[in-house]
DNA sequence: GACGTATTATTCCGTGCGGAATAGTTGTGA
DNA sequence: TCACAACTATTCCGCACGGAATAATACGTC
């Protein structure tokens, strides 16, 4: 009863839609872009419908041939699957996470850099973010546009939200750095000078 | 020259405070609470350093015993273990990556529940995040009273500023669906009603 | 002082991801 | 028209992760 991946979701979301099989399922995950959503690969798709069809989330329904093709398996969701849907999606939305972003990482660690080194790179990071803010609303703007009902796209949204909320603190944490009133450790790295232990957060 | 998982460039951060063993390490990092910002197992800590000695990113610098305990093997960063160190901050600062959260994935799907469970289910996780900010505000109180630099915690604030417009737009949402201002599909999976298939996003 | 638990320090191994390989088939351009 | 690229559909395999195992020793307590 391990909790579903989200590369697993996408397929029993997929199969609630319709039968189809492995390739079609990748196809379709390509053609909306959910590549941008969920990681995935042919070997991780193909693997976790065969893991699905061996737990009975999921049911073989025909097997195909066009001509000297590969044989295609078609699945169907079974009513355990969709039990397995619902209540994964549940969990996911009702707990968070911690699933270890690698930025904070980065910032921890930033003073191993000159500060003006960090606004810098800062910078460039937040140029990269401003930039995917622009497809994004360049995105929802042709799908507002199109007429479509907001609730398809909440996630678009919410991913929006937090780019703004990232791009704000950037330029702000650069404007510390450059003014000087963030205080910056010496640049370490650079002399064998010793350097302070950090401290302990909690 | 692939690029450093998070965990590796915690080691080699810590080797550049001063020379330590494996388990010096791991302690080290619990002590500070690291294991909220990078994940941490023995295993892939000791892979970890195994690979970086491999490497050529640190080197040996003694194998001690105390009784007749395991050996411990106390290792020290080179030049060139520090010129990646730096490196690798640096890419990890300018470069935005998509870490695929599984949230997203979760509010993508969250058209296969009923609205009124949506809002439910919205309302816990905006609760278990206001009580991750209330740790986190405590122990910012903690910190700041301490008198320790900024700079050292930079990625606490970070981490809040998201928290916290995660938790605006939970509210926000949750709102707009109690209200019935954000439309809702029929909801799904309870009949075989026929679903319209969900556009794409570019 | 004996027994259980926590700590020290490391190794091992199952599992699953995901990049690459495979192999036939349809489309395209010179 | 013939080669070469792109598409269809799936399998394979290496490698890293991380949970559990190991094993010795210190510590607390009844």
């Amino acid at each position: 009863m391990t909790t579903l991946s989200p590369l697993g979701v996408t397929v029993l979301a997929l199969l609630a839609e319709r039968d189809m099989h492995a390739y079609e399922m990748y196809q379709l995950m390509l053609e909306r872009s959910e590549d941008k959503v969920v990681k995935v690969s042919p070997g991780s798709l193909y693997r976790a419908v065969e893991r699905f069809a061996a737990d009975g989330l999921i049911a073989e329904v025909a097997v195909e041939r066009q001509g000297n093709r590969p044989e295609r398996t078609v699945y169907a969701i079974t009513d355990e699957g969709r039990e397995r849907l619902r209540a994964t999606i549940a969990e996911m939305l009702g707990r968070h996470v911690n699933e270890y972003p690698e930025f904070p990482v980065a910032i921890g660690e930033a003073h191993h850099l000159p500060a003006a080194e960090v606004a810098e790179l800062l910078g460039v990071r937040l140029a990269s973010i401003r930039e995917l803010l622009g497809f994004i609303d360049a995105s929802l703007a042709r799908i507002e546009a199109r007429g479509l009902p907001t609730a398809y796209i909440l996630n678009v949204h919410y991913t929006r939200t937090l780019l703004v909320a990232e791009a704000t603190w950037l330029e702000q944490t650069i404007g510390d750095l450059e003014s000087g009133e963030l205080a910056w450790p010496e640049a370490a790295g650079s002399s064998g000078a010793k350097r302070v232990s950090r401290s302990s957060v909690h």
